[in-house]
RNA sequence: GCCGACGUAGCUCAGGGGUAGAGCGCUUCCUUGGUAAGGAAGAGGUCAUGGGUUCAAUUCCCAUCGUUGGCUCCA
């Protein structure tokens, strides 16, 4: 009798026949034993499988590695269960929730209990994971039913997986083990432990079980593991590089802004330079919006709380938010502004429209405030008072696609003059299941959500959805940009509202002479002035397009004897239209370059004898060093053609 | 808001129960120099704030404020 066989597709499509019951392993043997060593886990017919499974039918299978995403975080999820077990050889009777693999590495909550654990002790537990880890256990898999799994956790008092397993199915039940470790785990694992070579705890946090905030809060452990030690250095390394990035360090060095205790926390202080910058953003785009038929606006920071109680905002905000002023003898309130859209709403009713008059693009740079909880508030991309690049554009339900897809035009053509190329874009819809969270009604939602989903569809948008993520009153698209840490910060949004006009009231007259009702979308390319700098600073690194520097050029004399020729080209340039000045220092010209270099200004006009008598400067570019002597006239020529390849290249 | 860490000169940071240090920056003087740090002298701190313990607190404890890593939240 002969044995019997399973056909397996590899991923460049041959098959192979292999003896029934085979594991991904062995199959990564025959191929070569060298692929097998790093074997971490296989996609079997598209799920993620331990390496050691048996495969009984015919499957296509695909051989995971260090290399591949679901390799990677295979190899964190067992990493995690080798720092439980570490940490329950260290520290007996703790409680665990649950350890997931994250984006970079993984976590575990714990529950210490009465036991005490802090930083210091992260090095502790690292040392015993290393131990562990070279005792290669192998992680073994063992379905159970759903009631020995129960009384395993009641007998070590873990009430914790208790609760998960309340919510799990019999029959579908599964333990990993590894040495003297066993979790409740539906797997898959890598082989065994001696797959991980290095190991860094990074920080401890609290976490709320299930992120639940009345519930326990637990001990979330953060770590990160790799299969060499050397790539752990090099992770650690880039660690390093983007704390460099870092919008707030940046922030203070290039002195573009600050906080100040005084102010108060999340109100940022403009400085000159970030001034500079941040007028550049604004007429860069302020030029594009007049382009697309935009028209400026302007409303003021506050607003009778009676606006918003109509806009639904005070309703649904007006608790979590700044308390209400009031007028010292007639007892009036008024709010901070929150949102621009009420105030345009307002606009938009100065007159009766007609139906020739939309769309109608109304736009603010608006300065909102919000009360962000303290502890969320970080540099500029969270922060308690800032400036939205807000726009609304009130148009007729049959313009709503074609403008949708006209503000998705800007929002790439900001995004692209910026460089920023590596973006996601995200639907968000309303959560079905929870529709009170929201106002308006389902037909005004749907239409809204279709508008969306059509015009991304229609301009070839590559963008995933996201249920329950939707503002209260619309859908979204958001443009989501990282930062140097590669955290993903919401710049763009786009929303398109039907409830808001309607709590307003607007109206148009139609070219049948009846009164329709407008549809708003609010849109915001840059997100907020704040965030977007901050995020441009990481991306960046400070070393701003030539446009977008808020200090251009800096002029080195020499000595003192040619400040005044020195003077004379600054003016000159200023007259163009560039920023920039003099470094009128005691210091010899080695000394100013150096700080012009560190302080990333783009371009450095060295004068001296030579240049004076002939009316020249000799240029030297950040980053790239002498580009030789030019006469002025051609220095003038030469920094138009610089700025508009500035604005070009990122184009 | 919650949990943890941190708060010393303008900046970056060291120190530590007996009222403070470095480097950079700043001021003054010398130097007038050619493509990434010229030299010297000097000023500058209620050691975040308020309590407590102690003969004595910047140091230890508590609270507040701020920053920070997470959690929750995010119009």
């Amino acid at each position: 009798m002969s044995e019997q066989k399973v056909n397996i597709t590899l991923p460049d499509g041959t098959v192979k026949e292999y003896k029934k019951g085979i594991s991904s392993y062995e199959i990564a043997i025959s191929i070569s034993e060298g692929l097998a060593r790093n074997v971490l886990a296989a996609k079997v017919n598209g799920e993620v499988w331990d390496a050691s499974r048996p495969i009984q039918n015919d499957s296509n299978v695909q051989l995971l590695t260090w290399n591949d995403d679901q390799g990677k975080s295979t190899f964190w999820h067992s990493s995690a269960h080798l720092m439980a077990e570490a940490l329950e050889a260290l520290y007996p009777g703790i409680k665990f929730g649950i350890g997931p693999p994250v984006e970079t590495g993984f976590y575990y909550d714990v529950d210490f209990g009465s036991q005490v654990f802090n930083a210091e002790d992260l090095e502790k537990v690292e040392q015993k994971m290393l131990e562990l880890s070279r005792q290669k256990n192998a992680f073994i898999r063992e379905e159970v039913s759903k009631a020995d799994a129960i009384s395993y956790f009641e007998k070590k008092g873990d009430e914790y997986k208790l609760e998960l397993l309340a919510d799990l199915e019999d029959g579908s039940i599964s333990f990993y083990k590894q040495g003297n470790f066993t979790d409740l785990c539906k797997g898959p694992h890598i082989p065994d432990t001696g797959f991980i070579k290095a190991a860094k705890l990074m920080n401890i946090a609290g976490a709320y079980w299930r992120g639940d905030e009345t519930r326990k809060q637990l001990t979330r452990l953060y770590g990160v593991t790799f299969p060499k030690k050397k790539e752990l250095d090099e992770y650690l390394t880039l660690l390093e590089e983007a704390k460099k990035r870092d919008h707030r360090k940046l922030g203070k060095e290039l002195e573009l802004f600050t906080f100040s205790e005084k102010v108060g926390q999340g109100l940022p202080l403009w400085l000159p330079r970030g001034t500079e910058l941040r007028e550049k953003l604004t007429n860069f785009l302020k030029k594009a919006q007049q382009k697309a038929g935009y028209v400026s606006v302007m409303t003021p920071h506050i607003g009778s709380k009676s606006l918003y109680v109509t806009s639904g905002h005070y309703e649904k905000y007006g608790e979590d938010s700044f308390k209400p002023i009031r007028t010292p003898n007639e007892n009036e309130e008024f709010l901070l502004k929150p949102m621009n859209c009420p105030h345009h709403c307002e606009i938009y009713k100065f007159k009766p429209r007609s139906y020739k008059d939309l769309p109608l693009r109304l736009a603010e740079f608006g300065t909102v405030y919000r009360y962000e909880q303290s502890g969320e508030l970080h540099g500029l991309t969270r922060v308690r008072g800032f400036t939205q690049d807000d726009a609304h554009i009130f148009c007729r339900p049959d313009q709503v696609k074609e403008e949708f897809k006209k503000v998705i035009d800007l929002v790439l053509y900001v995004f692209e003059s910026l460089g920023f190329d590596d973006f996601i874009t995200q639907i968000s819809l309303r959560d079905p299941e929870n529709k009170q969270k929201y106002i308006g009604d389902d037909e005004a939602w749907d239409k809204a959500e279709t508008a969306i989903i059509e015009a991304t569809r229609e301009k070839g948008l590559k963008t995933k959805t996201e249920l329950g993520e939707a503002a209260f009153y619309g859908p979204k698209l958001d443009f989501m940009v990282k930062d140097a840490l590669k955290r993903s910060w919401q710049l763009g949004t786009i929303q398109v509202d039907y409830n808001l006009p309607k709590r307003f009231d607007l109206e148009y007259v139609g070219s049948d002479n009846q009164k329709h009702r407008p549809v708003m979308i609010h849109r915001a390319p840059f997100g907020s002035m704040e965030r977007f700098v901050a995020i441009l600073l990481e991306n960046t690194e400070g070393k701003f397009p030539l446009w977008l520097s808020p200090v251009q050029y800096i002029i080195l004399p020499i000595s003192e004897k040619y400040a005044e020729y020195a003077n004379k080209v600054n003016e000159e340039l200023m007259v163009k239209d560039f920023t920039g000045n003099v470094d009128h220092r005691d210091e010899k010209i080695g000394r100013k370059i150096r700080d012009a270099e560190l302080s990333k200004i783009p371009y450095m006009f060295i004068v001296g004898e030579k240049e004076s008598e002939s009316g020249s400067v000799s240029i030297r570019k950040q980053g790239e060093g002498d580009l030789g002597t030019f006469e002025l006239k051609d220095l003038f020529a030469y920094m138009q053609n610089e700025l508009e390849k500035s604005l070009k290249s990122v184009r």
